[in-house]
DNA sequence: TCCTTAGGCTTACGATGTAAGTCAGCTTAC
DNA sequence: GTAAGCTGACTTACATCGTAAGCCTAAGGA
């Protein structure tokens, strides 16, 4: 058609897939339904992009883009706090984002950005190189593996209770004792079943301080 | 044929399935070559198999089975300690189990058993249930965490300060000084690169010591 | 006016998971 | 001993995916 559609872009292609992702997460995100989303065919798309992989890099780095980085002036640790649960909440608004983040090599812009931000903040603070590699390493294994394994869970937060009474029962009475102990207290509402995401992290956070003053 | 192989078995399709994973990852792992691997068609495995989803459980249970219990009587700290170097090493001999075990639910009987026994070690500690949930939660996400972006790191380890140099000159003089800064040390193997996995570890476990005594 | 070229389109190929149907041989009942 | 039925394999076929290769057309420059 000479219908004449604003003409696509590597921009338009990525912020296109990133609302296909976010619709329906990365099985829903095929070329053909791509290209159907931008009026166009999907083989049109590689004028713009090289691969579907360059599709998914660039859509996780435009999703590192949103995590606020660190302030420069703040101390560290509220710094680092706030730049963890900011991506947390980030990684939460894109379920899909997560996977893709651990399971592949990004080198984006938005990725350098967040790394040498927080590199800036600890430097700053008196870590040294490799304490501080070692710091945000370790900072972003308890993201990302928080974050993903929160998001693979099959329940939300609030149907918990109700899970553990469905599969209660399907346990081998007596097998797992400490297993069924647990899904008792969620049962009961005495515990919520979900860690909460600044328990890990206080426990890290608090340690590198240690670390830091130790030296 | 009427060559009568052996019969098909869900046990042998998953012994087959887990050793084509270990041979070529799970992109290699397909039902058809899978099939053809113990003398078959494709389609006969779904006999003995669902889906192939359910041979993907499978294989990820066989795997998470391979990781040492915490002792009973043993020191929870050190029982827990173990346990992780464990998983951490098993994990790494099976470098494809990481993403499968963090990416779908998997309620297999040795996962049921690893979380049962971890359980165990922590309550008998003197952990509260909550606590407890919260503190094998924080750990897990450490080793499953720290083991993927390992395994998914694009260099071996005495390749860092090789890949240090050869990337080096690509990132934009003066826009990320702490980065360049890092891949300088890596480079002049001042440092190598890679955070030890006992380093977060030992950063939680301690934490956990510490909420534990404060209860 | 003609030529280049950018940015679309069409067609086609080789994987892949799996639904559906077939068929041979073994087991079991009479 | 024979008929019936089940089991575990095979065959065929389909929809969907990424993407290679080549075509077509309209805009812009010479």
């Amino acid at each position: 058609m000479t219908l004449s559609r604003k003409p696509l872009s590597t921009e338009r292609v990525l912020r296109a897939a990133l609302a296909m992702a976010d619709a329906g997460g990365t099985d829903t995100l095929t070329m053909r339904a791509l290209g159907q989303a931008l009026g166009v065919e999907a083989m049109s798309l590689y004028k713009h992009v090289a691969k579907k992989d360059a599709i998914l890099d660039g859509i996780v780095d435009l999703v590192v883009g949103e995590i606020d980085l660190p302030v420069p002036g703040d101390d560290w640790k509220t710094a680092m706090r706030q730049r963890a649960i900011s991506a947390h909440d980030v990684l939460l608004r894109h379920p899909w984002a997560c996977a893709l983040l651990m399971s592949r090599t990004n080198v984006g812009p938005a990725m350098l950005r967040y790394v040498e931000s927080t590199l800036h903040s600890l430097r700053s603070a008196g870590f040294s190189v490799a304490l501080a590699d070692h710091a945000w390493n370790a900072m972003d294994n308890h993201i990302y593996g928080f974050t993903l394994r929160k998001v693979n869970s099959p329940f939300a937060t609030d149907e918990y209770a109700e899970a553990a009474e469905t599969h209660l029962p399907s346990l081998p009475p007596g097998e797992f004792p400490y297993l069924t102990e647990l899904a008792v207290q969620v049962m009961e509402g005495h515990y919520d079943g979900v860690p909460p995401f600044t328990f890990g992290l206080d426990l890290i956070l608090d340690g590198l301080e240690r670390a830091l003053a130790t030296h």
